[in-house]
Parts: C-alpha cells; sequence; structure tokens
DNA sequence: TACATGTGTCTTTTGTAAGAGACAATCCAG
DNA sequence: CTGGATTGTCTCTTACAAAAGACACATGTA
C-alpha cells in the first residue's frame, strides 16, 4: 500500500544522498561500532543519539544494547537512560592481561621507568595497524601530556611508529600509512619516503628519537620489545622537554634500551 | 544427518526459555557465548574446540571469529590457529576503569590494604546475579588463597555475598541463589533460611565475617561499600588465617570499615 | 493550547546471515 | 602406507534478525 513500493524503483546510483552504508548492517558489526563509538567518546551515551552515532536505525540499537547490557558487556549509567561499558569488559580485559606477558611486565616497567625518572612512560604496540598506547604513566612534571590509555595516533608522529614498522615491507608501510598520517598537528607534511628512512635508521639503531613532531615542547625517546621471533612487538618510550640536553637523553635512552630489552627477554 | 533433531519432536513446550541449542542462534548470542567460554577456560582454544565448547557449527564460529579477530577483540595465539582475548577488550576494559570511580579507586584501595596488612585484599561485586572478585592482592602469607579476577564464586559461600545482598527482597535472593550454590565446597549443606538471617545480620552491623566456608583454614572479613543511593555497591574483603586472634580481627574489621566508608564518599 | 523533540515498545516485512554440508589439505597413529 | 580426525574455505538454502514505521508517553517551549 505506502509508496515504499512506488519508491522502489531507486534510481541505482543515486545521485542525492551517499547511501554510504547498505541498508542492512549485520548485528555484531553494529555491536563493533558501538563499541568503538564509546571507545572515541569515553562517555556514557544515549540510546538515541548512539543510533544516530553509529547511523544506525533507532530500534536495532535498542534491542541490540539490550541484549548486551544483559550480558554485562555494557552498563546503564547513573541517570538511566545512557549507556557505557560493563563490568564484563573489564574482566576479559584483565583476561587479556593476565594470558599476555609482555602486557603484563611491561605496564609494570612503564611504572617503574615514569616513578624513577619523573618523566612520561608509556607502552605502545600496533592494533590492528594504528599505534596505540596500551599503557601510559603520567610522571610528575607540571604539564601534562595529553595520552590516554588506548588512544591511536598516526604512525609517522610518534618515534615508537618508528620502531614499531621495523621490518616491514615498504609496501605494507605504505598501506598502513594515509596521506592524513603524514600532516603533523602543526600542519607541517612528512614525505613518506624520508619516514621509510627514519624506519630504517631506527631499526637498525635500535632505539629511536623525535623531537617537536605532535607538539613544540617534548621529545619522545622510544626502544624496541622484540618478541621471541625477532619481531618488533612493543615499544617503550619517555616523553620529555625537548630542551633536555644531550647527556640526559643519552641517559634515558641507555636506561630504555635496557628495560626493553629485559622485557624481550621474559615476554 | 541432523539426527539430533530427529530425536525430535521438539517437546517445544517452553515458548522460549532457554532453548539450549539446535535451533538457530543470533550471531550476537554466538559471540556472547564465546566470550563466556574462553573467560571461563583462561586460555586460548582452538576454533574446532570452541565451536564444540559453545555447541555451535564449525562453519559459524569460523566467520565470527574471523569478525572478532578482525575487530581486535580476539587475537590469534602464538600457534597460529586457537584464539584468546585481544587487545580491544583490554583497551575498553580500561576505559570502563576510567569511567567507574569507585572501580578506580577499589582498586587502589585493595592494592593498600594488602600491603599494609600483608593479607590477600579484594574488591567484590554482583555482576549479573554473581558474586565476582573484581580485583584481588595477593598478600604475602606463604599460602596462596586460589582467588583470580574475575571469579565467580556461589555467593553464600562469602561474607561478601551477605553483604552484597543486603537490602534485597527474599524471593529476589531466592532466585539468584541456586540449590547447588547452598552446597559448600567440602559438602555442607547451608539452609536458605540461615543464609537470609545472615544478610540481615551483616547488613544491621554494616560488617561480615565468615570462618572456614570456603576452605577450613581462613575466614574472611568484608565491609560494604554504599553507593549514592545508599545501596551496597561493592564489599572490600580480607582472608586472613582461621586462628587470626580475636583482637586482631576486630583491628582488621575497623581498618577495613574505615576504607569501605571512605570509597562510599568518594564513589 | 498546539508543536516540536526525545524516549521506549510494539508490529510487520524482507534481505541476509546462520547453518548444513562438501571439499581439499594436513596431521598423526598404527 | 592407510584411515580417521582436524583444519580452513566454499556454496546454497531458508529461517529469522534487522529495519521500517506506527504507537504511546513523556518532556520542553513558543
Amino acid at each position: 500500500m505506502q509508496d515504499g513500493n512506488a519508491l522502489a524503483v531507486r534510481p541505482d546510483a543515486g545521485p542525492d544522498e551517499d547511501r554510504n552504508s547498505g541498508s542492512r548492517e549485520k548485528g555484531l558489526n553494529r555491536v563493533l561500532h558501538i563499541l568503538e563509538f564509546l571507545h572515541a567518546n569515553q562517555r556514557a551515551i544515549g540510546i538515541g543519539d548512539l543510533a544516530k552515532g553509529v547511523n544506525a536505525p533507532r530500534s536495532t540499537i535498542y534491542t541490540l544494547v539490550r541484549s548486551l547490557v544483559d550480558a554485562g558487556l555494557l552498563e546503564m549509567a547513573g541517570d538511566g537512560n545512557r549507556v557505557y561499558f560493563g563490568k564484563k569488559l573489564y574482566l576479559y580485559g584483565m583476561d587479556y592481561v593476565r594470558g599476555n606477558d609482555l602486557l603484563r611486565h611491561g605496564r609494570q616497567e612503564v611504572d617503574n621507568l615514569s616513578r624513577e625518572t619523573g618523566e612520561t612512560s608509556e607502552l605502545c604496540m600496533l592494533q590492528s595497524g594504528r599505534y596505540t598506547i596500551v599503557h601510559s604513566s603520567p610522571g610528575t612534571r607540571p604539564f601534562r601530556i595529553s595520552s590516554a590509555t588506548g588512544l591511536q595516533i598516526p604512525l609517522p608522529w610518534t618515534a615508537s611508529g618508528r620502531l614499531l614498522l621495523a621490518g616491514f615491507e615498504r609496501a605494507v608501510i605504505e598501506d598502513m600509512v594515509s596521506e592524513d598520517d603524514l600532516v603533523l598537528p602543526d600542519g607541517r607534511r612528512l614525505l613518506l619516503d624520508d619516514f621509510i628512512a627514519d624506519i630504517a635508521t631506527a631499526g637498525a639503531a635500535g632505539y629511536c628519537v623525535t623531537s617537536g613532531l605532535v607538539d613544540a615542547y617534548t621529545k619522545c625517546l622510544a626502544a624496541p620489545v622484540f618478541s621471541a621471533a625477532g619481531k618488533v612487538e612493543a615499544t617503550i618510550c619517555l616523553v620529555v622537554p625537548i630542551d633536555t640536553s644531550e647527556e640526559k637523553t643519552g641517559d634515558l635512552i641507555a636506561l630504555l634500551r635496557e628495560r626493553a630489552a629485559r622485557l624481550s627477554i621474559t615476554g
């Protein structure tokens, strides 16, 4: 009865709006989007907004969210009609930590480093082709380097990024790094060739230092943690003021490399 | 040969309820089962075994696992054909911690307690009607109380369980506690009425002590953490040798209650 | 008062994902 | 070597979940 039928002709390549997503999405994908959206926003979201945020029908999100809340993956936030991550995800996350020696020891090492040096220290890994701060410990300096756990940053912006890509084929690297990734926060643009050259040097040297890349006031020192297979599995890094003396920087790098090497052994 | 179906005329009496299996399941539910199964087993599982474990068709699990691995919720384990939790779940879990003051402070308080007292200390919450050890810190005693984070234990076995159920209707409690839950590890059987009486006493007293319930050598001291609404949101507890003196026990309870009260305020 | 906006629960429709099964490729025990 | 068990990929069908949309009930605000 509805004109729905009439419209059914659907001129195919609709000229107007970007009917970007095929109308019907797998429920699991919706869920994955929901989780990503919550992760990106870092706060409880109303179900209506959630539906908008992941570009899905309200009714679908209602049913999915109910399932997820029942399962404990999500929880209703205080005021009643907002949702955020739930205890179950925390428990699963702890399971991951327990099953992952590198992460377990790496977290500890990073905490130690920041306590010993007073600088911000981070454990970084590749996460589905993106650079991810897996754990960070703030350090004691007055200024705070903004770096929440789980934050994802373009690989070329970081010292760790250069180490993590050591040993990858050029094609793979090109694939991981988008054009936008090469543009620094201040607008400067890196050349892909320079970046790839950096990767080679860093890999050979066994450490990497970048100055004033993400911001003008800090430099980043990083050392690689190797897997048993000899691949760079993670990096630990220190974020220090850009005017840190050559000598102190050298000392810190030595310290970092020693700790990273220790992590490589214990897994 | 779906003789599985053959045997049946599918009594089907239950309209829905736990259609244990056999019928077509929503993908999301399969995923939830997968996660639970991995959590229960605490180790990487082969895809074939996973399919058996969650009682699902192999082809389905293959596709779902691929989605989950691509999404980073699961990761292939070292040898290649086993899966376990992935980094994404860890990141989401950290998000949960960040958004949850009680958990964040509670973890810290528990760590402090076990360091100060040398005893095993735990933070416990209700998780979808089950008692859950959300965080535990081992203590320095030679013997190890087995209590992994995320472990779920029948409510009647614990001091914390008695506190967590304070303020619930009798019917709700009956619903949460199965017959099996009332049977202690050593075979003794609690009476539901006794348990409910315990809950009332514990709630009134503002703390709870149980002796030799889960094992013959320890007693468990617990104090409630209240939400702003006045509900018991969590408990912190200490596991001490059963022969700890009355006096020392009293001191520890006072300490516990003080810390729990502080948590109640800060959220 | 009307009118918009947001929320939560229904029903109906239909596109597609779950499932069964076939297949080749390993792997291992006897 | 052979035969059984396991692994990973593929194809096809149809049962069923995602979507659309109607509804009821709050809000706020002109």
